[in-house]
DNA sequence: AACTATTTATAAGA
DNA sequence: TTCTTATAAATAGTT
């Protein structure tokens, strides 16, 4: 977005990309800001600059929003998060039967299955 | 960013609000990865829909973000970052003499002024 | 720190 | 809901 296209790769010029940071941490801000306001969602954005500086949003508040994620991944088996999981689910299904389907639910214990 | 210009004011029509947030939700995710390639930058960012599901992005590792933005946090008092302390300081120096800084801080035990 | 030419994101619409 | 497109917004290079 601007005179010219240009590929995500590190900025060498150490005064380019110092301006560039400013200018894009400005934007990002900006839209972690309207998406909580837009859609009602829980929004924690930490930055930390290459020189260490902080800048961060949150719409709630920053710890608790760290303390939800670390509930939620407690949760979740390392690298299996909610949309993988329904990925597997939705594999599953498209690659057995519903008798097997059935059999694997009821063999870890799941008796939810209706007739539809 | 589109057909008609909006008010960033919470979406009401459900169905508008979920659409908006997979479109935005994406946008922000991308331009966070960008920022931390192209700036060298450390970021942590972690998004719950209304509706509870969690998307995260983070160039690192999450948990090591959130240690150092808490371990940051607790060096800071609160509502005090490293910003608004360099702005209290240049208020500071313009409005008192520099005698009557020496005095402040010789008080405060610091002694490391020099003659300049 | 401002200015624009362009690119990019996205609000509506199909 | 996925794809399209007109338009708003962000921003890269410049001054």
């Amino acid at each position: 977005m601007g005179r010219g296209k240009i590929v995500i790769r590190r900025i060498d010029n150490s005064t380019n990309r110092q301006v560039t940071f400013s200018k894009r941490r400005g934007g990002l801000l900006k839209k972690a800001k309207e998406l909580s306001i837009l859609c009602d969602a829980e929004v924690g954005l930490v930055v930390f600059s290459s020189t260490g500086r902080l800048y961060e949003f949150c719409n709630t508040n920053m710890k608790s929003v760290m303390d939800r994620y670390t509930k939620e991944k407690e949760e979740q088996p390392a690298g299996l998060d909610a949309t993988s999981q329904t990925k597997m689910v939705d594999t599953a299904i498209s690659s057995v039967s519903r008798q097997n389907l059935v059999n694997l639910f009821r063999k870890d214990g799941l008796h939810k299955l209706d007739k539809s």
